[in-house]
DNA sequence: ACGGTGATTTTTGTCGACAATTTTTCAAAG
DNA sequence: CTTTGAAAAATTGTCGACAAAAATCACCGT
């Protein structure tokens, strides 16, 4: 009856027909987190909306959206005439994101501590802290690092919900998100180095004296301690600078720091 | 020749055919931007897309484009169902928007201190204070109010730029647009009352003492005086809530604020 | 009268089209 | 061979159209 111009706007890329209930922005997002987190994209290149439309399979319209998503999230610059292009970082910026989060942990920390925390909240986090115990071993061999990994964020997600402050909470989110400042970014990497377990058995003992410092409502320390463990991920990321180099390929957005040289060799 | 469908996009729309040189999604922007902190859409409101959209003159996509945009900066809120409305601010959320401001602003300060800021920017600051001085004038009458706005903001941007860190400048921008939490958020209102002129004068001593605390390389200090000085929104804040509620309606966004009775009893 | 149910109207997400720029290409001149 | 300029191609911002979903409303049964 009517003319029905797009009748099956999801025809080709193969096996997706079943679920996928209705949104074509995820996959737009998802699909250029992708491309640029796993190198698809260089540094400083210009995305086309069109070309990324075409290939993702979907509109012009979800895959702006999507941009403008990541150019919140700081994977991309938006161009002064228009477009993005994939961000240059520089290890300056990744130290200062990590600064960054550090500080807003540590706020949060504080004011835990200073408006004092529920407690069954506490426990909570108290419990996190015993599975990533379980998580961890006795031995490096023991160790389940990508279970380690989930709980590591659930634990920071946990100590952010004690502020009580949607606010905080928010905007500890946000950068988060960013190229490398998330709590878990160094971590995939990790498995295989020597120094591994005993950064994470420090990153433990962080972590308790963090919940006790909140508990006696101690909250100059809790947040000190809190950018101070924020600080462990400069190890790591000097580690994956330098002399791991060769293993950097592992960390997800790590192509994206500007003299890095990772995209060959590889298959 | 061509069908040439929308020929005039801004036709009506009175004056503004002159420079206006291409970018309806502005127009979009600060209409929507204004209707929000005027009052003229009240908190909890849906914001419709069609019809702002007609009510500005431009179509759906750039009215879309501007409420993601305020979305990000906390002025509009997305429904689980789609579409977006009014943000309903607590006093709490407010207050801790304040807080999370000073905070970034002190880790500003305290990475100017230890990384050693240019002499050449921390003159450039002063340089601001001596004209934050004259506009201040010797006796109440004299003070200029809105040169005082003008000049505080560029005070503020001029720290952050001491950090040398273009990540918590950009971060300090998007915080400092969140609905009450920039730092000259209430000085609009401040013009009318006693208290007024010393509360000033305060804030002035404050931004000598960081000034100082960054040139000394004292940067616990610096960090401190910048959470301290955010704080002094937190007085004007409760008497806009409380007291001074009548002249509460020159206050931007304070509209959003839950149990505040200001749209009524105007014009 | 009231609560549930089905129809109608509004609203949103997505799409392709088009004009104004911006970028690239290519050729000629210095 | 480099530089300059103009033509061509590509890209972006914006628009109206449509289908699926949500919200609103009328109706009916108990």
């Amino acid at each position: 009856m009517y003319t029905n111009i797009h009748t099956e706007p999801l025809q080709e890329s193969s096996a997706l027909a079943e679920a996928e209930k209705k949104i074509s922005f995820q996959r737009a997002l998802m699909g250029l987190r992708e491309r640029i987190l796993t190198g698809g994209l260089a540094m400083g290149d210009r995305v086309s909306e069109v070309a990324l439309a075409r290939e993702l399979g979907v509109s012009r319209t979800p895959v702006r959206e999507a941009m403008s998503e990541l150019v919140e999230q700081g994977l991309l610059e938006r161009m002064p005439t228009g477009g993005c292009m994939v961000r240059s970082l520089t290890r300056a910026d990744v130290v200062d994101g990590i600064e960054l989060r550090g500080t807003i942990e540590g706020l949060a920390c504080r004011l835990a501590a200073e408006r004092g925390a529920p407690e069954a909240g506490i426990v909570a986090c108290e419990g996190i802290l015993g599975r990533i115990d379980a998580a961890l071993g006795v031995s490096e061999q023991e160790t389940d690092f990508e279970r380690y990994m989930e709980l590591n964020e659930q634990f920071h997600q946990c100590v952010a919900g004690l502020s009580g402050s949607g606010v905080v909470q928010k905007e500890l989110e946000r950068v988060g998100a960013m190229p490398m400042a998330g709590p878990s970014a160094f971590l995939q990497g990790q498995a295989l180095f020597p120094h591994t377990l005993r950064s994470l058995v420090v990153a433990q003992d962080h972590h308790r004296s963090i919940l006790d410092a909140i508990r006696r409502r101690e909250g100059a320390r809790a947040a000190a301690l809190a950018v101070e463990h924020a600080r462990l991920a400069l190890r790591n990321l000097d580690f994956f600078l330098g002399e791991g180099a060769r293993h950097a390929r592992r960390i997800p957005g790590i192509s994206l720091v500007a003299g890095t040289t990772v995209q060959e060799n590889d298959l």
